[in-house]
Parts: C-alpha cells; structure tokens; sequence
DNA sequence: CATCGTAGGGTACGGCGTACGCAAACACCC
DNA sequence: GGGTGTTTGCGTACGCCGTACCCTACGATG
C-alpha cells in the first residue's frame, strides 16, 4: 500500500536537520535536547533502546511530549546521524586532502570512519531509506569527496570509489562489532563457542566436499584464533581497493 | 546482562539446520513447511511480514505450535538462509571454478549473489550474530572459496578476498534495493523526491563549501536521473576490486 | 483578571516475541 | 473396550514498540 508523503513532510524533515526547530517550550524541552538524550542511549545501549519512551523517561517527560518537537522517530534518527557526522572532520572540508598523495588522504577518510563505528556502534544499525541530506552530513561528503577530486577520476567515478570505501568500511566494522558484541553478550568467546558446537557439528557434517573450506577454517581460527579477523580483512581490503583504484588515478 | 546460552540450545540449532527435527504432529506441521511458510512471506513482503503470528496464520496453525518444531525466530531465520543458499550453485561445488580463470570464476560468483539478493532480498536485512553453519550455507562458501583457491594467495587472504567482494556485492544489493524499494513504497520517484525537497533546500543550504559535492550530484544526477546508481557502483566496483587483488593471483 | 493558543501527557490501538500452562488427541497396555 | 500417560496444539498474558487522538493546564497576552 504505498502512500504518498506529503511535500510539506519532507520540507519539514529538511528544515528540522538544518536547525529550524520549535522554541523549548514551558518544560524546557527541546530539539537539541532531545537527540542528545538519544545519542546517549544509543551510544549505551544501542539503536534498539533509543525509543520514544526512553528518550522521554530520560528527559523526565511524557513519550508523546517529543512529537511536539519531532515529526516522529526516522525524523529523530536523521538527526542523531547528522550530529553525530559533525565528529568526523570537525567542519574541516580539506581535513582530508591534507593528508598527503591521493592514498594517504583515503586512508584518512576510512580511518575516520572507522573510528566513527567504534564511538558510535549504532550507525551500523540506521538504514535510512533516502540518504540523509543534513548539515554535517553534507559537509563530512564534500570532505570525502575532495579526498579523490583532481586526480584524474571522472565524476561519476569519484562517487563509485568512495562508495566503495564507505561500504568496505562500514561492513568492516559491523562485522568486527558483531564479534566483539556477541561475545559480550554471550560471555562466551568465539573459542568457546566453537567448542560448543563442534560435538554436534562433526557428528552431522560429513559433507566430504568441503576440503578447501575445512582448510582455510582451519588456518584462519590457528591464525587469530577466531573463525574470522575483521580488522585484519579491514586493512588489507583497503590495501586492495586502493590497489585497485590506482590505475585510474593520477599521483 | 550477559546470559550464556546452554550448549545445549547451540546443538539443538546445528542439529536444525542439517535436518533433525521433529516428526509431523497430527495438524500435519513440520519444520519445512514451517520454513517454507516463512519463505514465501518474506519473498512476498519482506522479513519484517515474517512474524511467528503471521507464519502460524499461513498455516492456518496457533502461533505457539511452532514452537514445538522451532526453537524461536532467530532459528527459523536461519533455516530460512540456509534453505535459500541452496540457490546459489545447485550444490555443484565446481559450478564458479568452471568459468573459466579466476576473475571469470569472482564475477560468477559475485553474480549468483546478486542474483540471490534480487530473488530474495530479505536476505540483506538478516543479521546473524554467529555465522550460519547449516548444509547449503556451507557448500556455498565452498564453491566460492575454490574459486580463489590455488591461485597464490594464502589462506587468510582468500577468506579476505572473499569477504570483500561478497561485502561489495551486499551493499551493491542494499543501495539498489533502497532505490527501487522507497520508489514503489512512496509512490514517488528519485527526481521528484529530489524535486520535493529543493525548494526548501536551497533556502536553508547555503553553506559555499559544498562545491565538488555540488557538481558531483549534478553530474551524476544529470548521468542517471537518480543521487546514486547502484548497477554502475556495482559493475565498476566489482571490476576495480578484480584489478585490486590481480597483483596477489597468479594466472 | 479573563481569555485563549498551545505545550505536555494520558490513554489506547495494533503490532511484536515468547513464557506458561491447560485441553484435547493420541499411543499403549491391560 | 477402557483406562492412563504422553505428546501436541494453542489461548492467554506480559512487556515491549510507534504513534493517533484528545484533553488538561499552563503562559502569555489583552
């Protein structure tokens, strides 16, 4: 059933992320307020507790008191995100450029990144449908942008290359945050978990055609004791992927 | 609060997957067709629609009687991948090695992957917490393991390599998937989302850094009608990643 | 002091996963 | 056939979620 957004509700999405918001009213709530409290219980406990209730118990008011200052949550999401994209450069748009040749300065730009996924976990878990078109946010893309300007891509071009980065980064860090949060969560290590499925596995695995896989398992848990090294798969694919746009870059 | 999972429950979830599961009770239900209840609302209408209700309604059952075949949902969602994989290579081991060289066999299986997530693109919003060790799932990561074995690189870096392309391909998947889904959600389409908001944002976006950002997402609006276009991100990505791991791979 | 717009919040609806425990159907033995 | 123990199926309920609707009560204004 799709249905039609009205224009207005975008504008005011639009506005919203740019700063035009409601005065506090009486109780001292407002917009900033509001996603600074959601920014705390993301960064805590994650996406999943940032609902309404909670923003609103942790400012000690009423869950539907928000919606005075917040069309709803994606709208309070958007602007978690955008806050949060103000971190990266610090509104530096040549931060990157900065760097060095083309190479150091992509390094750059997904070392930030990366380092955003560490503070702030939850970024992994947003999946806006429309990108997010917020003050920070467009500076932190202008910023990664000029990263690859000049050195010979086409437009097109610089846009797919950073995407591809952005990506590598990002499944990187969910890949490396799901290790280290199930384990946590679990108390249990990958080591342990292994061990306690292996009874089981073996008495039912007998598929004789995997030999390359049981091989490089086996290699890669002696290695890092661990079925997978995300950090690892992080800084070589980047290796690679830089490797990989170089015939296309001048200097 | 950490609660550590009983071995038992991780066994009872092997065994699932390669198939012991309980016989069918008098209503007739089982674990497949339980699966392939979930299955075909998933396809229909995504993994949200799959609920342990909705799933029971299909056939035409009480939500709770699928807890005597299934542990909860996080098992059913399992079974749902692992019946899924079977797709990819019809359990032919050699179907990517057989394409002829190595980059021939990488573009093989990227594709396949492609080919699942247009098929069954629920898949991209399943998050395991471990990784999915049933029959099909398996024999998959096989046939794309030996699609980079033998070619000089070591262990580790085909398990890297291989994450990476599948990661690409997964975002790839993802970013299309965003475009086509919110097009037909909202009734509107990328040019005339972007139409809706302009006004608005050129009011309130009058930051004079912004300019490569500006003529990037004019180029590539003007090249694609769209902000991205995840077909080419995917195809020049996929080949920019080739040319990245050449230098590793002999042949 | 009276009025009124509005910020704030209470209640409710329809969803979710699943813990718990009862009822009904079956299998089996006498 | 009758009784009995076990299994299977499911109804109810709990605590979450986002948010629509509407009323209260406050603050500013005249």
């Amino acid at each position: 059933m799709p249905s039609r957004p009205p224009v207005q509700d975008l504008a005011r999405s639009v506005y919203l992320l740019w700063g035009h918001h409601p005065a506090p009213g009486r109780s001292g709530l407002s917009v900033p307020r509001i996603v600074a409290a959601g920014l705390e219980l993301a960064d805590a406990e994650g996406l999943d507790a940032v609902s309404m209730r909670r923003v609103a118990d942790q400012l000690g008011v009423g869950a539907m008191s928000l919606y005075r200052h917040v069309p709803g949550k994606d709208d309070l999401t958007a602007l978690m995100v955008d806050a949060v994209h103000a971190e990266a450069y610090g509104d530096d748009v040549e931060a990157a450029t900065r760097q060095g040749d083309w190479k150091d300065a992509v390094r750059y730009v997904a070392a930030r990144n990366w380092d955003l996924y560490q503070r702030h976990p939850w970024l992994l878990d947003v999946h806006a449908a429309r990108p997010n078109l917020g003050p920070h946010t467009s500076r932190k893309y202008e910023t990664e942008l000029r990263a690859l300007d000049g050195g010979g891509l086409s437009d097109i071009e610089m846009e797919a290359a950073l995407t591809l980065v952005l990506n590598h980064v990002a499944a990187s860090a969910r890949a490396h945050r799901a290790q280290t949060r199930t384990v946590s969560d679990s108390g249990m290590t990958d080591a342990e978990w292994w061990a306690a499925i292996t009874p089981a596995l073996t008495q039912v695995m007998t598929d004789p055609d995997l030999t390359v896989s049981a091989r490089v398992g086996n290699t890669v848990g002696a290695t890092f004791n661990t079925a997978t090294s995300p950090t690892h798969t992080y800084t070589w694919g980047l290796e690679t992927l830089l490797s990989g746009l170089t015939p296309h870059l001048t200097p």
